[in-house]
DNA sequence: CTTTTCACAGTCGCGCGGATGGGA
DNA sequence: TCCCATCCGCGCGACTGTGAAAAG
């Protein structure tokens, strides 16, 4: 293939239907009101992430998201019949349905307490699905605080998010990619969590690619059956180990495999054509029997809506499909080949090739290219800035759809999820992301945490061991290997967070960013792919992209943010015993 | 026509076994 | 000479997206 076809050849996934040459904006139809994706995908608005407690609380605001809001108060059943009551202050997340113990079934660090419930896990209330309820035993009250989750790869979460997210499920399971990555901070280190990921119906509806995008296309299947959780596999465990490194569910595999939930725990079902989203849930282990009142404070849920994505059995958006590529080391085997690809006259180039990098030249054949944003995150980090500031600048990003220097700057960004719902309603934030962003290129910003990276490390660069290890193998294997190579601590601490690393500056522009949004629609539209309008990155960049030298490195990063600290830390007094949070946590140098 | 399934090729990491070198 | 540790290469399996065929 490479060689095979000239600069103008279409690339193979390019040989699909029309349709999947389209960028699409999934959902626009139903999310074109309210976007807060406009211009320039960054768009003007931001979403406010307050950390008040009172706004958290805003149920209007919560509906944006979480329709539950509106539901009665929120009871968790047990499977003995006797229900709890979770004071959620966004709404439950637990339908009053009953726990099934099929879940768990085999875990046996899940046994006597409680039992996950699984079934449709939907979250929004016009589903009657049996729920996704998680009960979580009582613990000495005052033990643990609020825990705060970060997003680690959310940069590369955005990128495809912007496209609307696709995750392929096949019989055999299928690992997610972008996977889920979290930090986690302010659990009581001796403490006992586990943790899980849940993935619920993330809207009502059946979804098609049409036209381009994503539309919806009748009532989802809110019967499915199968199994919606993955524990941790190193659950139950204490606070102490769940901060000490990245917490990822990267062996997470999804499957449309019905029959798979009772055979392999690893894999969560879900339907084809469907969107989902994930949730983490992290739950106190009960250490005594506690009664089930003080169970229900002891469960915290996040969320981060940039993780949402639509379950298929073949990708549909060449974008998300080339995002894969470029991003997936699994996928390495269908890169283009960079010595037959480029070989375009450096006249022909918009940017210059990075003497740095010995592929570098050939990653941008001429100037079609230049703007690519993933090919700019890809080596930006060589250069110097001023040597990308043209580029930058000379193409703006029209439907702002990445700003992926994010994670390529050597800069990734931790995002932290409070346990508390945000006031925002959900809204998708891109502010971080421009800012970072901007850290490399453009002279205001939010600046990400500084994280060095090692080419040594190219194929994980920056996202490194951590995620590497604790993604793709064991947590340990990458880690041991190169430790000793890395000239940072894998291990920071994270839980404090000097005010002086916070610029005020930075600050409204996260609130903003969640700002509280419109109620909840069909289609959360704080979810709506970014831009609603064709995108400079999908027009100019139709072509299969390239991406250098393998290098996923934003796959999730290295380094806990021992330098960072929350902008809007929020301190719930609440008593609520469930907590929905999301919204990605800023932290600035 | 749409969606799903399957075989395929490519990349990678891991584990095994052999080769090598140092010390007892 | 034997034992042990380390290094290296090979094979296998896991994983990916592709593209054609099958299914609905």
């Amino acid at each position: 293939m490479p060689g095979e076809e000239d600069s103008d050849a279409p690339m193979p996934s390019q040989r699909a239907t029309d349709e999947r040459k389209v960028s699409p904006v999934s959902g626009e139809d139903n999310l074109s009101n309210s976007s807060p994706y406009v211009g320039d995908g960054v768009g003007t608005n931001r979403y406010f992430i307050t950390s008040s407690s009172q706004q958290m609380q805003d149920s209007s605001n919560l509906c944006s998201f979480l329709p539950y809001a509106n539901q009665p108060g929120p009871v968790c059943a047990g499977t003995d019949g006797s229900r709890y009551p979770t004071s959620i202050h966004y709404g439950s997340v637990l339908p009053s349905t009953g726990f099934s113990s099929s879940v768990c079934a085999g875990r046996s660090q899940f046994g006597s307490g409680y039992q996950f419930g699984h079934g449709s896990g939907n979250i929004y209330p016009s589903y009657q699905g049996t729920g996704s309820g998680i009960a979580s035993m009582g613990l000495p009250a005052g033990t643990g605080g609020r825990a705060q989750v970060y997003l680690c790869n959310r940069p590369l979460w955005l990128k495809f998010h912007r496209h609307q997210t696709e995750m392929i499920i096949t019989k055999q399971g299928r690992r997610m990619f972008p996977f889920l990555s979290f930090n986690i901070t302010g659990l009581n280190l001796s403490t006992h969590y586990n943790v899980f990921v849940e993935i619920v119906l993330a809207d009502p509806n059946h979804w098609r690619f049409q036209g381009g995008k994503w539309v919806t296309c009748g009532k989802a299947d809110n019967n499915m059956q199968g199994n919606k959780i993955y524990v941790h596999p190193e659950s139950p465990n204490t606070g102490a180990h769940w901060m000490r490194q990245e917490i990822s569910f990267g062996k997470l595999k999804l499957t449309n495999n019905k029959g798979a939930n009772n055979s392999n725990a690893q894999m969560i079902v879900l339907q084809s054509l469907h969107k989902y989203q994930p949730r983490l849930h992290i739950v106190e282990v009960p250490e005594d029997g506690l009664d089930d009142v003080r169970r229900e404070a002891k469960t915290q849920i996040f969320v981060f809506p940039e993780s949402q994505f639509i379950a298929v059995t073949a990708y549909q958006n060449t974008d998300i499909t080339q995002l894969k590529i470029d991003h997936n080391p699994f996928a390495k085997g269908f890169r283009d080949n960079y010595d037959s690809m480029y070989t375009a006259p450096e006249g022909d180039r918009l940017t210059p090739s990075p003497t740095e990098s010995p592929r570098s030249h050939q990653l941008v054949p001429s100037g079609r290219y230049t703007m690519q944003p993933f090919l700019q995150d890809q080596f930006v980090n060589s250069l110097p800035h001023s040597r990308f500031y043209n580029s930058e600048r000379a193409v703006p990003q029209a439907n702002g759809i990445l700003s992926p220097q994010v994670e390529d700057t050597g800069a990734p960004q931790r995002w932290l999820v409070t346990p508390v719902q945000q006031g925002s309603g959900g809204k998708l934030d891109l502010a971080g992301y421009e800012g970072d962003y901007s850290t490399s290129l453009l002279p205001y910003t939010l600046k990400s945490l500084p994280l060095q990276t090692s080419h040594s490390l190219s194929y994980y660069s920056d996202s490194a061991f951590t995620s590497v290890a604790a993604g793709w193998g064991s947590r340990g294997a990458y880690q041991k290997k190169m430790a000793s190579a890395l000239p940072w601590s894998p291990r920071p601490g994270h839980t404090d967070f000097p005010d002086s690393q916070m610029p005020d500056k930075d600050k409204p522009r996260e609130e903003e960013a969640f700002a509280p949004g419109p109620a909840w629609v069909e289609t959360m539209p704080f979810l709506k792919p970014l831009d609603s309008e064709p995108s400079v990155y999908s027009v100019v960049c139709k072509r299969r992209r390239v991406s250098h030298g393998g290098s996923s490195t934003e796959n999730s990063p290295t380094i806990k943010c021992e330098d960072s600290r929350p902008l809007t830390f929020r301190k719930e007094t609440s008593s609520s015993s469930k907590n929905i949070g999301y919204c990605p946590f800023y932290a600035a140098t």
